[in-house]
RNA sequence: AGCGGGGUGGGGUAGCCAGGUUUAACCCGUUGGGCUCAUAACCCAGAGAUCAGUAGUUCAAAUCUACUCCCCGCUACCA
């Protein structure tokens, strides 16, 4: 076995104006939860650190609607989003806010490196701005109608049109108006800094070409980007929600979301090591591997500007891992909260327990950027054939026939024959190859492996047919009731709610979380243990589509 | 438009990067049988795919190359 090591996973900082969906989970915070979990059982030093992002135009304005200041607005996400993660099981050892102190004081600190290294200047734009609303117009902020001939669709927001699905060039909409009051913007200059990531352009992809952690799609994708020539960057806002430009000529300014939130990662990380006592903490992210879970809508920021800040600034390594997962369709259909084709955690919650939509996500979803689909038939079939009628079939077999047969105390073993010998064989494959494939953060393999294993035991007890074959009883029982004591530490990262079920109604000491990856090869519940009745740990799902 | 990903039995997917160990795997559905410990669950056997199309490379291609058709996603001044 390797040694321990150092391990800082981190899931994408959720914006926060809006309640966690299944979009999120799906590429994010299920996946790192899965690993981190895993990685916890392996006994490595892992934490899992994320925050809401809560800065920028969008958080601004639907505070200003709400008539509440935009800490309050973002501290009542934050709480809402926290309880939500926490309902699905996901384990952060950290859940702050951008709007901290310390991301504030890091960001500025990143903001004052790159400038005292010249990757900084100023430079004057001309923006739309609305004078009724005071306020500089980001493209989403300006409405109006498609500039292409065959379409001419009315209220479509300025950088693409919704109804013919093509992107808008900067100031080519028609009868643009401000999407806030509705007034004609004008055109206004304003000092802006830029970062100079064109400079950055031979490193990235050098760094991207030696990096061989990162998936190769996704780097396909990003190198393309470098290939067309990279823009300098607009760090800078004309906004008042935000981390201001250390400077003392431009306080009205702050800097952009983008400059800022990635930089909660480290500070973020730091905060959480510093409560625990650590001295330098910069040395501690610089003797870690740093993995940062994204969906790859944000590919760009992760594998360009986040890796050119830090190059840029030299104190703090780069991501080892940046695992990158796709879109979330709906029935087929694109995700979109406006059109209400949407599910949130919550709503998913009051239906069915957290532990069916890990299970369902995590064998939906490959280690890769292609698109992941939720379909309600499916997910029902899912959870019913492959959840329940295999993994639940099993302990619930094994357990009922302990209690009945042998009023719950674990029969002593006899001699073992071929197929004894071949399942307890399976123990030590499952834990290895699902250990395998979940450390090469395929999770929908490791998943996958560990079903394989619940059938190969389902048919094991099947052959030995212990309801008849009296002889070889103790034997049969005694390996099945050790292998549902494995399956439940294999399954602890998935699904964290059964496993500990399947723990508590075993009987066994402590929790499944804190039980080491590897025991679950051993035969660790010995003859005479005396378990719990056993009750039906999962419930069928029925109508799953009904909305 | 550019770029990225994908098209595998009735449905949904894996395999493709490192071509032969595949009689193309898995789940559902379907046909027949078994079992009755278990949530009509479980087990066994079978039917069903020339792996989008065309042309190449090769002793050998679902896997490599080129082109064509179709589907999806992304495109920095929202996040």
């Amino acid at each position: 076995m390797l040694g321990v090591r150092k391990i800082i996973v981190t899931s994408a900082l959720i914006y926060a104006n809006g309640e966690v969906h299944l979009g999120h989970v799906t590429s994010t915070y299920l996946p790192a939860d899965i690993f981190v979990r895993f990685c916890r059982l392996s006994g490595h030093d892992v934490v899992h650190v994320s925050a809401t992002d809560d800065f920028g135009t969008p958080i601004s304005i639907e505070a200003n609607r709400k008539g509440v200041k935009p800490e309050e607005f973002v501290a009542f996400w934050n709480k809402k989003d926290r309880k939500d993660f926490e309902d699905l099981g996901i384990s952060f050892d950290i859940f702050d806010q951008t709007s901290s102190e310390e991301n504030k004081k890091l960001t500025q600190h990143f903001f004052k490196k790159l400038d005292e290294k010249g990757y900084i200047y100023k430079q004057e734009v001309l923006q739309p701005f609305c004078e009724s609303c005071s306020r500089f117009l980001p493209d989403r902020y300006i409405k109006g109608t498609c500039p292409f001939e065959d379409c001419k669709a009315t209220e479509q927001y300025s950088d693409s049109c919704e109804a013919c699905g093509r992107p808008i060039e900067p100031g080519a909409i028609k009868n643009a108006h401000c999407a806030i009051c509705g007034s004609e913007p004008v055109k206004k200059t304003s000092k802006h800094y830029f970062f100079k990531l064109s400079e950055f352009s031979a490193v990235l992809k050098k760094w991207l070409k030696q990096n061989q952690n990162l998936q190769p799609d996704v780097k396909n994708y990003v190198l393309n980007w470098i290939d067309e020539g990279l823009r300098d960057w607009d760090i800078t806002r004309d906004l008042s929600w935000g981390i201001p430009v250390p400077s003392n000529e431009d306080r009205e300014k702050v800097l952009y979301v983008w400059f800022n939130n990635h930089l909660g990662y480290i500070s973020t990380a730091q905060k959480l090591f510093a409560e625990r006592g650590q001295e330098d903490v910069v040395e501690t992210w610089n003797t870690s591997e740093i993995f940062h879970f994204i969906g790859k809508d944000i590919a760009y920021h992760h594998y360009l500007y986040l890796p050119a800040m830090r190059m840029g600034v030299n104190e703090y390594k780069l991501p080892d891992y940046i695992p990158t997962r796709g879109y979330f369709t709906l029935q087929g259909r694109k995700f979109s909260k406006s059109r209400e084709w949407y599910i949130s955690v919550r709503d998913f919650l009051t239906r069915f327990p957290a532990d069916y939509l890990r299970f369902y996500l995590a064998v939906i979803t490959p280690y890769s950027q292609a698109d992941v689909n939720f379909n309600w038939q499916d997910f029902e079939n899912r959870i019913n054939n492959e959840l329940i009628a295999n993994i639940g079939n099993f302990v619930h077999r094994v357990l009922t026939f302990t209690w009945s047969q042998y009023k719950g105390q674990v029969p002593e073993p006899e001699s073992f024959d071929d197929l004894d010998k071949k399942l307890k064989e399976e123990f030590g494959n499952a834990v290895r190859e699902a250990a395998e494939e979940i450390n090469s953060i395929e999770l929908s393999k490791g998943l996958r492996r560990i079903l394989a294993f619940s059938a190969f035991c389902n048919k094991y007890f099947q052959t030995k047919a212990p309801w008849k074959n009296r002889e070889a009883c103790n034997t049969t029982i005694y390996l099945c009731v050790n292998a549902v004591r494995s399956l439940a530490i294999l399954l602890e990262p998935y699904l964290p709610f059964s496993a500990q079920k399947i723990w508590r109604q075993m009987n066994l000491e402590g929790n499944v979380s804190d039980q080491t990856w590897n025991t679950a090869q051993e035969l660790k519940v010995s003859g005479g243990h005396k378990i719990n009745r056993p009750k039906t740990l999962f419930e069928k799902v029925q109508n799953a589509q009904k909305q």
